[in-house]
DNA sequence: TCAAAAGTGTTCAGGGTACACCCATGG
DNA sequence: CCATGGGTGTACCCTGAACACTTTTGA
């Protein structure tokens, strides 16, 4: 490739990832404790540097790869960081990913091989960086997606009950809802569809399981 | 400052700003035609480089003030475009940012010096790069926030009738209002307050003048 | 038989939308 | 006196919120 901008300052480029998942019933995301300096043994996000011949957004879907095994997921960019000394190491602009992942399919191996943790929202205590506003920002965006895209299936295995779907919306948007208001509401999405199936691990009387046809979104949403 | 990850790959990071102005009732944009290589001649974005010691916000904040000589603006982080191949010339990371301005205030001169003319939204041919990419997140930001935010005021002279303002908003959702809904919607608004002074230029009659009062915003709708 | 979760309709209020006419003034 | 843009109120509908009881079944 041609030499362009030759003159200008380059930086290094990192990625760090905000992974959601759901925890006994919590919203929790995945961090681990630093192994090497700056900040070695505080807590922060699971993140990476970009490579050359990788884009960012490749340099993300890595990151989570490598930890968690999972591919094609729920994975959205939230915001590029870019103060001079946010990094207390060495100037890094970091860009972060935010990312939905059912917990009962990522890999407990890999995860444990990073020295990964899930922690509950509610007991995050301060990270290292500028990774509390990541984290903050992450919840925003994935709060105001919520309501009006299918977000909340990539949080839930492949079939779940309205109780775990409600619980979860109720988690995320911080507020307890009425159930036959939301029940009425997923009737009306096509895409939320009964099986035959029922899950009786929570109940003696049990309850249907749902499973979400994303196949269906675009049909009855975009016309 | 202290070499921690001497062995990464740097990258040059670049700002690419979207600086929507209203143009005799039009909503446009600052374009400029390249000057130098790779694709001299073409429309782009105004854009530039971030430098050592300057945050990517306050690169960007450059950029804009370079080229209209205004500063304090509504100026919001867009997007990161990190594919490898997004520069034609050499790598680059860009980081997109979108900016409000009233047309009547900016700085004339500077805008002509760096070639730059303002192009009707509608008008606008495709543009290098991914700038078309950059310019439809932009308006989709802008869209998004246009109807849960005071942005409207940030492309208004300080002084505006509500028929501007209506108008605005028109070109801006991209669908025309009633005027007694939207005038209701208005008064409900603390901060926007109608002056003594009024506007002969649009009208025999002459319309009454508002201005929007910032300072009240927090009081009403943060509580 | 009882505890524990699943499932099910109706009522009401408030917000948003649709709609048409008079006013003031300069030329 | 008339053309042009400024300004004003009401009726209706529909969506969202509140609310309580019955069903099922394993232990």
């Amino acid at each position: 490739m041609a030499i362009f901008y030759n003159q200008q300052n380059r930086f290094i480029v990192g990625v760090d990832c905000v992974i959601f998942g759901l925890c006994n019933g919590r919203l929790s995301i995945l961090l681990n404790q630093r192994k090497f300096e700056p900040e070695k043994g505080r807590w922060s996000l699971m993140g990476g540097f970009v490579r050359d011949n990788e884009s960012v957004d490749d340099a993300a879907k890595r990151v989570l790869f490598d930890l968690t095994g999972l591919e094609n997921l729920f994975m959205k960019q939230v915001h590029t960081f870019g103060d001079v000394d946010r990094d207390t190491g060495e100037r890094v602009i970091s860009v972060c990913y935010c990312a939905l992942i059912n917990v009962d399919e990522h890999d407990h191996r890999r995860v444990r091989s990073h020295d990964a943790t899930w922690i509950d929202m509610d007991d995050i205590a301060e990270l290292g960086f500028d990774h509390s506003e990541m984290v903050a920002s992450s919840l925003r965006m994935i709060k105001r997606r919520f309501v009006s895209e299918p977000v909340a299936f990539s949080l839930l295995p492949r079939f779940f009950t309205l109780t775990q779907l409600q619980q979860l919306y109720e988690v995320v948007i911080g507020e307890t809802m009425d159930k036959r208001n939301f029940r009425k509401r997923v009737a009306e999405n096509p895409c939320i569809q009964k099986t035959e199936l029922i899950d009786k691990t929570m109940s003696r009387r049990g309850a249907a399981l749902y499973r979400y046809n994303a196949s269906l979104f675009d049909r009855y949403f975009h016309l």
